[in-house]
DNA sequence: CATGAATGAGGTTTCATTCAT
DNA sequence: GATGAATGAAACCTCATTCAT
């Protein structure tokens, strides 16, 4: 092999095949671990099927993880940077009135977090919750709390333009993203008896109430 | 206490604390593993736990219950009559308005099944639907799909009425009982970081927000 | 009630129904409990099972005998007496040639023991030995070495007689006795897979062969 | 040994100690299991106990086998293959008389069968039948059908060259196998109470009777 | 690095035994 | 005496974790 002088950022291209696997592995790990946590729960995951899944044996697991907690907490935490990302993003300054700016955030959540394999990120932390205290305390912390700080936003910039009528912040921004989260919970959850939900038609139809039910009733003709 | 004559129909209290005992020990279990199972799901709860909460010694369960799979069934089974017989009286006719026929199947939801005990049982079948396909189909039938027929009904009447103006019903009813359910996840998922909801102020806004979204523009003034 | 003057042996008609049931609680039990030890084995036997058999409740088993292993001895002891006084009997004086005698012998022990409920006891008793060698070891020194006893006096007058050639005693008894011990466990063991004996045919046979074998040849004509 | 160009086909002593004990486990699990299945019966047997004696914990047992009753199943099946492999070649032609023929078969048996680990493989058979009634029918139908036709053959040819006398075949088979199987039954049952059977003598002692109880009398001089 | 056989703590389940009624 | 609810030790079985190869 030969030595190169900065070697400090070698290029993807210029690894091999086999090393581009073994620094995929944690992460075709975690996904095997996501897509079975979210199905049947932390507990009730056996690690040999999570090896399985992903193509290994038991044993590699251990190369990577301590411990069927750590796999757990490695899941989320992967989980977690998109997320925040996809939050700063939507951050960045946008300049339509507050409808529109809580449409995005809305379609924006969905398109970036819902609806991709992070939804069930989002399903498994409601559901262990209770089993992982810290785990939830963190993921309030950095995500729930920087979301909600989103949708405040856009609720008062509403209300100081006189384009929502005053309500109370904090319940407001409970009952908008309930919807949401409990979009993903039944997509993952009674998926299977007839209960199938539209996305974009249950998403409209929420937003359609929502932004109705915030304008100001002087406001329309 | 009266003496009545006719002793042939024997009072609770004639009967011997042995078998007063005994009848009441399967709703002291199912009690008992109720609230483990939706503290920490049905495979991380252990039966040991379950009888040491219900005061009794492990193999007692199994006087009841031919498996924790059998209890876990009991344990929704017990939480199922109720929810329709709750249903049931919510049917007995509304003369209202619809906004009215609406908010009183919100409130009295709430108030008999959401911050009840029961609540615990719509936690437990949503997060462990995946693994009781047969429990959550019987669920899915009997209440469920129930349920959405009352607020049906009650949208219905409006749309008839000219008080909504006209949506798609079964995503209005998809939203609409998002955030109950939502509500009571909370309550037993994230209630320990500082994110707790106060249940009023959470359903006055949503039926505000409801209201108001659903109700013809012209009608208001 | 009246007191008699031999109240030393009261007549069983003098008894009270009630009483009467008493006395036989414990042959009731040993009875049922023999059929399931013989069926299943005595491990794989429930007290529950024994108690349901006999129509007493599973908590009456424990008035009457100390233990499951009470229980079994009990069983076996009930077994043990009328064998032992059936080969009594055998004893009282036979006059006949020896192989008159062999054939009451084989006769007599498949009538009183080999075809009536004691056959399971030696079925029994030869499958548990190993279990409970203070009771097999009982049952040797007080059954099985009473009964090759008579067998030795049958064979050791036919030899002494002419009657039958000389042969090893004791080999001569262990092939007599096996063909007859086989039949009870086959009796017990097999009876359903389509193999099944018909003793009478069959101790037919095992004695004309017996007989034949043993007859000297030069008595013959 | 003799380093070969062409490894392609690894012999044994080359694979890993690993590999090799793997592949020799499931006999050392069977062969422990059925001393003690022989021993105490199964019921009475612990799987923890089975894996001690075979040296390995008890979580391997599960490595290799589903269930305590397929362990069962597996220590059957692995005694019925060299059954019927005996059996067949007993089968290949043997020229001699009927009763020399007689004589192979039985003899053969006890040396290959019975008085091997295969015997206690008889005794369990016959214990357990009630309890494994599929396992008992299986092994009826390819083994103990398949040895009654042996011994039927060679009496038929007895009857049929006049060396012996016509009797009901069916029951001289039932006669023949009796003290056979009882001698297994005997060494594994009641082996310790000074009840003890010298094989050789007992086996000749039952020829010896049976060739002279199946002999034509005009035959003899 | 990767494997998968092996482990053993811990869970579910059974059942002989006890005891208040 | 009779009952059967209750017990808990001990069995079967699972699976997270280790480690020799």
């Amino acid at each position: 092999m030969v030595a190169t002088l900065s070697a400090s950022e070698p290029d993807v291209a210029e690894r091999s095949p086999r090393r581009r696997r073994k620094d995929a592995r944690p992460s075709e790990l975690t996904a095997a671990a996501l897509d079975l946590f979210v199905e049947r729960g932390f507990a009730a995951t056996r690690l040999d099927d999570v090896a399985t899944r992903a193509g290994v044996s038991k044993g590699t697991l251990y190369l990577y993880f301590d411990s069927k907690e750590a796999l757990f907490k490695a899941v989320i935490e992967e989980g977690i940077v998109p997320a925040i990302a996809a939050a700063e993003q939507q951050l960045a300054g946008h300049e339509g009135s507050a409808a529109e700016l809580l449409r995005a955030l809305l379609i924006g959540w969905w398109q970036q977090i819902g609806s991709t394999r992070m939804g069930g990120v989002v399903k498994l932390i409601i559901s262990e919750s209770r089993n992982f205290p810290d785990v939830a305390q963190y993921y309030h912390d950095h995500v729930i709390v920087r979301g909600r700080s989103l949708l405040r936003t856009a609720l008062q910039r509403g209300f100081a333009s006189g384009e929502f009528r005053r309500m109370d912040v904090e319940s407001c921004i409970d009952v908008i993203i309930a919807p949401l989260l409990m979009l993903v919970i039944w997509r993952y959850s009674f998926c299977f008896c007839g209960n199938d939900i539209a996305p974009d038609d249950y998403l409209n139809t929420h937003f359609d109430l929502l932004i109705r039910g915030l304008t100001q009733a002087e406001t329309r003709q």
